[in-house]
DNA sequence: TTGAAATTGATAAACCGTATCAATATCATA
DNA sequence: TATGATATTGATACGGTTTATCAATTTCAA
């Protein structure tokens, strides 16, 4: 983790620095688990640091995802009945097209759609820091 | 409500008849104040009957909710905790641009983003049902 | 090294939406 | 119109997800 994820290291600390909050084991453990992800629920992350943490609770992942999302690092997304916390970094510019039938997800990226956004904002006043598109639909082989 | 929404009553109707479903005092009371907003939650829906009928069941609006839902009249959103019931005839309005410092949401609509990506999803062999489009960053009070 | 303040883990509580069920309302049929 | 099979209702218990609480522990500036 600490060599491989030094930008997301650094805006987290500089985060944490600005509010008076600590960097302790179980956030770096987390992060480093975070960022090897698109996305993730609390849950998933739970079950997974485990092994690595058995004593990690489910309580201090969700304020650590939730601090994430403060930071700028995640973005909380609700999806059913569950919060999926979307990485940033590796969201890029990916939206996505997901089948309401067989929930499969296909990534797209559309410079003109962006740039259209980019005007909606300005002409009401805001600056666009990140954005969310989702299609939801059928895929090809579940309309039929 | 009986001579405004003849067309969603007809829908309704026709459904409850395809799926031996029966119309009931409260499925009209709660279609008529459905058509009403663009979008409501079935807590607020709840608040507002109550003046109606005090004894209409919060259950109830759920599950009528989510027959308007099967009908095709509405349209379910999770947005936040919560989950949004759009109302089709007001669709393509529920775009959302969000501050992330003040939480304030401006709502807008925009016909060549809305083409665009009725494109995407045609070029990927998907049909789409709905879509959320949500831009996050600061409107211009916050900025400064 | 020290100690004020933040964090943690465990778990209780809050929250939202659904399931359950006895009582009631609807409506096709006679 | 009256009947009765069946859908619906209201009240509330329940289940899953997320947050609040709090004593014990850890962090980090001085």
């Amino acid at each position: 983790m600490a060599t491989t994820h030094v930008k997301e290291m650094k805006t987290l600390t500089e985060h944490l620095g600005k509010h008076q909050l600590k960097l302790t084991r179980q956030r770096e453990l987390i992060l480093g688990a975070f960022l090897r992800q698109e996305h993730i629920t609390a849950e998933a992350m739970y079950h997974q640091l485990a092994k690595s943490d058995p004593h990690l609770g489910l309580a201090t992942i969700y304020r650590t995802l939730n601090l994430f999302c403060d930071a700028g690092l995640a973005q909380a997304r609700h999806f059913g009945s569950q919060t999926q916390y979307d990485n940033i970094a590796h969201k890029g510019h990916h939206d996505h097209l997901i089948c309401t039938n067989c929930q499969k997800i296909v990534e797209f990226e559309n410079e003109e759609i962006e740039q259209l956004q980019e005007d909606v904002a300005r002409k009401n006043g805001f600056t666009i820091t990140t954005h969310r598109l989702e299609l939801y639909g059928l895929c090809s082989r579940c309309r039929h």
